[in-house]
DNA sequence: CAAAGGCATCAAGGTTTTGTCAAGACGCTT
DNA sequence: AAGCGTCTTGACAAAACCTTGATGCCTTTG
């Protein structure tokens, strides 16, 4: 794995935050650090890390909260770390989406353990982590950031990279327009296909140069859009 | 899930066995017993379980050994179940292939939430459903929403596809006007039997060849519409 | 043999979905 | 404050789609 792994951790105590930083060099994993939910949902949007430690205890929204919240558009693995010992508290988290439970104090060997273990499970559904996605004149460059059409680079705005990445990292699949908006924008936007429409536009008007026989993106009417993978 | 769940628990003191089985009725989990490693591992061969719950310290081996051995050829979801708390057992269990670790004394209700985790987990790497419909020269793949006739894609309104995949899935069953009607159009629909027939007709335009000798779709006259399974 | 019912096909019309353009809002930088 | 790039929103045009009616074929029935 030549990325290095991006992990986003919720917690408002800045000594937690430190210690696994501390814990973890540096080259290896890159941190993201939020110290209430909404922040850290944002950030879970923004980043799309390998994992996420949660906190239960934050000060704006209940852990538990920041977790279903997730869950209704990401399937990140979640490792809940937490003081609350509670049987009960450990079976609504798990219950809720998260892939484990540490209670806190933990050993810190412990923790990477089950992080490598939360990690095993994330490989196995998502297969697709290339670095990069090329198909009939597309590349896309994960690492990068970077698409190019025959070679050619072309600059695209954040809205506009992340829409084709999720169409790339499904291509051949058909991706819904709520799937899209889910994935792009979060949950809330679910019903802003129109806007959809005219990003998706704009990425068309940039990749493709015969807007009657599309080369790249191909929507299937009533249902969403899909990435073409292979040439014909 | 039609098919109960089978579980494979390896722990030689029947109490704890006896335990979880009270835990867990019978009419929701088939229980296989064994006192031993080795007895374990053949188990799990034979019975093909959808969890394994494994006490490290067993009387003829190392319960690090079982599962080492298991995770040579077998991908099922692993807890152990353990009285060793110490920090070390745990990260080895952990990275020998275990899917999560619970010390004794347990609760119940986290075992079994922790079990709940383990089996979504698997879901998610095996998911139920058919991921496409295969029959003479008829493709259906129902994951990218695609259907192709002799290799080549033919594309479908939303309507026509969804009409197809229904007959598909009840391969060579009739299916009576009535009931494709309900399952595309919605139970209020029940009687426009003259627009399905003209969707029909749409349907067999583009993967049929021949209109008098059909390959795929057959009429039965005053009933429904059936899909032919195989060659004759 | 004629009539009736079930079915397939074609074309027209209306509806829904999609694409495009442009205006305005917002944030960031200069 | 002005300029730039970006995102959202609205209006309209274009395309795709669905329904409906007309017509003709075939089979069954009287």
């Amino acid at each position: 794995m030549s990325e290095p792994l991006r992990i986003v951790i919720i917690e408002d105590e800045a000594a937690i935050r430190r210690f696994l930083r501390a814990s973890m060099g540096p080259d290896e994993v890159e941190w993201f650090e939020a110290e209430s939910g909404g922040e850290g949902t944002r950030l879970v949007a923004h980043k799309n890390p390998h994992l996420v430690l949660l906190d239960l205890g934050l000060p704006d929204q209940d852990g538990l909260e920041v977790l279903r919240d997730l869950r209704e558009w990401s399937q990140v693995p979640v490792i809940v770390l937490t003081a609350r010992g509670k049987e009960r508290d450990k079976v609504l988290a798990l219950d809720a989406g998260a892939d484990d439970y540490v209670t806190k104090p933990f050993s810190i060997a412990e923790l990477l353990a089950r992080i490598r273990v939360a990690l095993r499970h994330a490989a196995r559904v998502i297969p697709n982590t290339e670095a990069a996605y090329e198909a009939s004149g597309l590349r896309i460059d994960f690492e990068a950031r970077q698409v190019f059409v025959d070679g050619e680079e072309i600059r695209l705005t954040p809205i506009e990279y992340r829409l084709l990445s999720e169409l790339a990292r499904h291509a051949g699949k058909v991706l819904t327009h709520r799937q899209l908006l889910r994935a792009v924008w979060g949950p809330a936007y679910e019903d802003s296909t129109h806007t959809l429409r005219v990003h998706m536009g704009a990425i068309r008007s940039k990749i493709e140069s015969d807007a009657g026989y599309p080369r790249f993106i191909r929507t299937e009417t009533g249902v969403g859009y899909r990435l073409i993978p292979e040439e014909l």
